[in-house]
DNA sequence: GTCTATATAAAGATAGAC
DNA sequence: GTCTATCTTTATATAGAC
């Protein structure tokens, strides 16, 4: 457990949380929906309830930074988000099958817009924004690192765990991705529960009782 | 087969093919790279040599006319490509594992820039653009469709060849997301493997020899 | 830290000559 | 069908008062 001096401020470091994190915040919601280049800096700030003046003061790099941050956001978030719900006693196929499940649910509650993907910049930035190419990596990072060590904890090995994390992670965002469009769960539904099948055959610790 | 009259000209009807052709395609190739909010007018003309001032001649609708026309050519190419490379002799698997890794080439010769996917418009535009969302739905109904025929054909029940053309599109589209992101073709590799396994192991036709 | 005003560039779109 | 010139809007970014 943590000590009483460990606050909510685990992530960011001591800087202003205020304005700061709600810039940061507003960016990553919209970028969710519209991608970098849909996105205006007016819009964020005005989403983000703050001051279009203090920008520049919080982000010297313009908007750049922000996405930056932005994107890192969404990998910690996911990180924080596992971490937070346990899942300890589910199998891998049903923790996968479940969290699919949910994910879709929150997709459609936002109206489709949502979608705690980092696909969209991912895409628009891979070959043509060096900076948030390399942010993006990191969060993908830390997704597909979180999905590695959690099947590796329930007994995949090493390469097993990394190849399917690869996998899992594509097609939750390809899945993302045809749930938006079709504004429907079905597809992410599906996927849910091909995911399960598929991993419920190659799971090391449910062979006891296939 | 078809009769001499029907000349290369069979998708658009019969309007001006030079200039209005040339245009469409830049703003494809351009689109999946830098995303619909990304690519200005002024590129599309320039990269398609076509002249700026006929744009509102070919294309009433402006930009979004452009983008419609882009999208389904992607979801046509799709088609049309997968007609033209026959693989008829191979099994589902060994048929979506080889297209998955001439896609990586294909991605790899073009510096990441390629992706022959919808992902990024369509996300940008899921729940901003009405039009367009009708589009992109369009186009990957051309492209789940044909997934899907080719496992039907190959002896998958109706039902199990619409799921997993779901799966196997989602799948891709997030492999092309993650390997133009990190500049490996790894990801879409590791994800021809898989699903070449998954299918393999699903797949009612080779049940003779497991 | 926040605000207003503004600089500067680029976007999409139109008009009208040719 | 094509071209140039231009309108309007919006974008990112900056300067400087408070």
């Amino acid at each position: 457990m943590l000590g009483k001096t460990a606050k909510r401020q685990a992530v960011q470091p001591l800087r202003s949380l205020p304005s700061r994190e709600r810039i940061i915040r507003a960016a990553k919601e919209l970028f969710e929906s519209r991608g970098y280049h849909g996105t205006g800096l007016n819009e964020i700030v005005r989403r983000g309830k703050a001051p279009k003046g203090s920008i520049y003061y919080h982000f010297p790099g313009g908007k750049d930074e922000i996405a930056a941050e932005a994107i890192l956001l969404v990998g910690r978030s996911f990180v924080e988000n596992s971490r937070v719900n346990p899942v300890e006693k589910q199998t891998a196929a049903d923790a996968v099958r479940t969290f699919v499940e949910r994910l879709s649910s929150v997709i459609r509650e936002s109206g489709y817009r949502s979608g705690g993907s980092l696909a969209i910049v991912a895409s628009e930035t891979a070959t043509t924004n060096e900076k948030l190419n390399k942010a993006c990596r990191k969060a993908y990072d830390l997704i597909k690192g979180t999905v590695r060590k959690r099947l590796h904890d329930r007994g995949f090995p090493e390469a097993e765990a990394e190849s399917l994390s690869t996998a899992i992670t594509a097609t939750v965002e390809g899945g993302i991705i045809l749930s938006r469009t079709y504004h429907s769960r079905k597809p992410l539904l599906t996927i849910a529960r091909l995911l399960g099948e598929m991993l419920k055959a190659v799971d090391p610790a449910a062979r006891r009782r296939p």
